[in-house]
Order: structure tokens, then sequence, then C-alpha cells
DNA sequence: ACCTGAACACCGTTCAAGT
DNA sequence: ACCTGAACACCGTTCAAGT
């Protein structure tokens, strides 16, 4: 009396976040999964607590992979902090658009839902070793807090169709990362 | 054979607003507001067209007070512009603590759900007038996005938790303030 | 040891029938 | 003209019964 196993706990996240960016969360669904993973809902149960513990996962999943891009993106062998933190910037903006509603649930989470702290300090780290370049060690963790503030905010609203009101969306990125680069660095010029 | 109305548009639009707040978006459910405003749940289709245009009013009935606070807000009499950001800016926090579950829907909307660019602008009359005056006339579009979204940013991720890991938030607050003002203005000192 | 069908509670929505 | 009960489709979740 083995027992063949039909998914895995991988295939099932894998399913959650296509189905997260192609269905919205709403489409999210048990049965929905189930189907993508050749497998009846009750199923699922057996690898994932209930469909919070499944949508937490796929959270998980996607700021890891948002981590693993930032960290990429840096060219660590520039000497321009403000070069770098123009590349971060922008990798953390491309993966915006390439995994929308997987980002606007890193930020803007279920009530019940609470990202673990190893997660974010995953992504952070990347964003943490500029803001030390740019704004020196004291100011660090500040200057980190408000350029993730900024390119969040402005990643949301561009998410949500704030920006529609008219101009080019791309010249408005490239003008705040410059304020925003400024205001924090040690020495603007 | 009248009819007896037993309910109004706007106490439902109310009825939704307080679950919203109590029980989360998926707490705001068709029956709740009915049991709320005295009514069984088809009675509700009489004055919505369905769950998400309630949605849509209650996040509507909140953008719309929100800039009322921003108004409110700011002291016209003063002549320092930077002093009435910081009072837009604070504002705006404390009626994101006052109604944390409308505000993030106002910037994190559900896929199907677009908000009037009419209630943008009002919300955005104040934040452009402040920023007309610390920025300059022809800067004051996108010195107004920056700090919209700065705010933004920092505000869902305060909401959502991810400045637990130490450190005044207050202060914090305080500290991007300073920094905004200083990006976004004309001649900073 | 995993999988499934059946069942339950709950939700959004429609509609015929009441007043 | 508004309100309701009944009904339907759909969802999350549990559990006994299969292999």
């Amino acid at each position: 009396m083995p027992a063949p196993e039909r998914t895995t706990l991988d295939v099932i996240v894998r399913a959650g976040r296509d189905l997260l960016e192609s269905a919205g969360l709403e489409g999210l669904t048990m049965q929905a999964v189930a189907d993508r993973v050749g497998v009846k809902a009750p199923s699922l149960y057996k690898r994932v607590r209930n469909r919070d513990g499944l949508v937490t996962l796929v959270v998980e999943a996607t700021v890891l992979e948002l981590g693993e891009r930032l960290d990429a993106s840096v060219d660590d062998d520039s000497a321009d902090p403000r070069h770098k933190f123009v590349q971060l910037a922008r990798a953390a903006r491309r993966f915006a658009h390439a995994h929308p509603a997987g980002f606007r649930l890193i930020f803007a989470p279920r009530t019940d839902l609470r990202l673990d702290s190893a997660e974010l300090v995953a992504v952070s780290a990347a964003v943490l070793r500029v803001a030390r370049e740019l704004a020196g060690e004291e100011h660090a963790l500040p200057a980190a807090r408000t350029a993730t503030a900024w390119l969040n905010g402005f990643v949301s609203m561009e998410l949500a169709g704030a920006f529609n009101l008219g101009g080019d969306v791309d010249q408005a990125f490239d003008y705040g990362i410059a304020r925003i680069t400024e205001a924090i660095a040690r020495n603007p010029e």
C-alpha cells in the first residue's frame, strides 16, 4: 500500500505564482492550483496548511527571487555608488513589471499574513550595501529606508495606474532616482 | 403598493468602510453589510451593482476624505513651504493610521478596480499646491510625484510591518520628510 | 502514505414572489 | 418600488474510505 506522489510543494508554489500573475489573488484558488498540478483540491492539504499558507509561500518565493535579482543587478566593480543605486532601482522596477501581482503582495500583505524577517533581510541586503557606500556607515539604515520607501511607492503607484495623467513614466522614474540619490548621498554635488 | 426604503446608499457605504477597517477586505461581505444596515443581502443590489461596485464606492469615499484632511492640514498663512510640506505628510500618515485598510486600498487596488481620475485629482490638489511653492511652477508635477511616492511607500511599509527591525519609526518619518523636502526644493540649503 | 468523493459552511448573485 | 426566500454556482476545508 505505498502511495505515488503525484505532485510536489515546489510545483504547487510555482502553479500558485503563475495563477497569481495570470488571474490575480482571487484567481489563486485551491481548485485552480489543484487543476494545474493534476490533483484534486483536498490533496493540496497534504503539502500546505491552507490557502493562506500557500499564499505565504508564494510571497516568500517572490521575495527571495527579488532579492536574487537585486544582488545580481549591481556591478560590484563599479566605484560609483550612485550608479549602483540606479542599477538597483531599475532592477526592482523591472521585477515589479514582470511580477506585478507578486510585487504588490510583498508590501501590501493581507491582514493575517506576515513576512518572516529573514526574507526581508534578504531583500534589504543589497540595498543596505549600496546605501552604506552612498550615505556612510551610520546613515545607511535611514538612507536605505528612504530609498526603499520611494521605490516601493513609485512602483506601486505606477502599477495602480496613478501616473496615467500624462508625462513619460520612465522619465519620471529617472528624475526620482536622481533626486533620491542626491537626498541620501553624503556629499551631493 | 409603495415601498418603505429601509436603508440608504450612504448608510451602506459607511457600513462597508467600518467593516473594511474592522474585518479587512475579506470581511467586507455582502451579508455582513446587509446585517449591519438591517436588510437582507439581495436588497443591497438595489443600490449597488455588485460587491466590486461597493468596494469601489468605499475606496472613493476614503480618497475623498483623505483629500479633505490634506486640504485642512496646511496652514495657508504660513510663508514656509517646507513646513507646509511637513504638515501635509503628517496629516497623510495620521489618516493612514486611522484608516489603514482603506488607505492601502487606494494605491493597491484590486485588479479590476480603477479609480476615477477626478478623485485622484482631488487628493493631489493640496500636494501639488505645496509642491509648486517648494519646487517652482515647472517642477511641481515631478516634485509632487516624488514626494507622494515616498510618502505612500513609507506608510505602506510601516503598515506592513516592514520597519519592525528596530529604530524609532516616528524619527525615521521625520528624517524622510527632511530628506525629501531637501530633494525637491528649489534652493536646498 | 498519499489520493479522492462526499459533505458542510459560507459567499456572491439572480429571480420569482410578496407587500 | 423596494424587500425577501429560495436557488445556483463556486469556494475553502474536513474526513472517511479507497489504493
